[in-house]
DNA sequence: CATGATGTTCAGTTTATACTGAACAAACCG
DNA sequence: CGGTTTGTTCAGTATAAACTGAACATCATG
């Protein structure tokens, strides 16, 4: 059904989907998207992949949220058919503001529950406890302040 | 059994180990230890978080294994300690080699099999394909030069 | 050596997550 | 409108991964 260069590069898109904590499906669709000379539907992607509706659905859902992915007019036709985005950076920040973006703000919320929770502490032993919070905000600082500047690194 | 600050600090780990792929009980280990004021051993680890004793030697191996925590050598004592490595740079570093690094690897051996792949194809189709597979190892140069940028950018 | 303390391994189990497929909703068309 | 096509949702199921706990290995010490 799939050729081998197919399979290859989807087999591709798996790994990278799973390093970034995706659906293998993710993977799959994007990799026959990004190999396709043309533009898919979701029949296309779900026969050629051999995998059901709803994942095609959702997996589709995903890619459209952070950008993976563009709809592209048919004339003539009610499918939304689909092609894969090839600006790395255009995926690369989308990916950055969906799904790296929440998570560090719940770090950072949580931070500031942290710090509230010292007061609980006397005084000897809130020292040391302060200063490990305040590595760990180091951390989360530098963490924010770096995801920016990869963007502007992996793309022109 | 935990403080709050002790229980805030560790779901912020695990939240953290989710991100990256690596076991809850690999963040709570790490997180015990780095709110931790002195080493703690093995069954420290395990009786606080109330884990098995697979799961906490496991985890400690994984810590070890990119260098985030460090083993300490308490005089007189044969279990070994262990302290949370606080140098964001030496974590990131050690991370970069064991856990990306080889995913990074495995992804320029597949796309040489992908170049091979492409003799299978006639001249025409060829092109089309020739121009998609570029893009790809164009991305993984990229992706491969921005790691170590990163790590520069990290830490000091 | 025998003992006891410590850490590792791994087969079996639990748990979390993704996948399936059928029911449903929406939109188009005759 | 009724029928058809297309896409979404979601309860149930399958799958992969982590966790458990007990057996096993290692080693210091008397």
């Amino acid at each position: 059904m799939l050729t081998a260069i197919e399979q290859e590069v989807i087999a591709l898109f798996v790994r990278m989907a799973d390093v970034l904590n995706l659906p293998r499906s993710v993977g799959e669709i994007y990799g026959i998207l990004f190999i396709a000379t043309e533009p898919l539907c979701l029949d296309d992607c779900r026969i050629r992949l051999n995998i059901s509706k709803g994942s095609t659905s959702q997996g589709l859902k995903i890619l459209r949220s952070f950008g993976a992915i563009r709809t592209v007019y048919v004339p003539g036709d009610r499918k939304d058919y689909y092609v894969a985005e090839t600006s790395l950076r255009k995926i690369a920040a989308g990916f950055a503001t969906e799904q790296i973006q929440p998570h560090l703000a719940s770090g950072v919320d949580r931070m500031a529950r942290i710090r509230d929770l010292l007061e609980l502490h006397d005084a000897d032993e809130r020292v040391q406890l302060e200063e490990k919070v305040d590595l760990l905000e180091n951390w989360q600082s530098r963490a924010g302040k770096v995801l920016p500047l990869v963007l502007k690194l992996i793309g022109g």
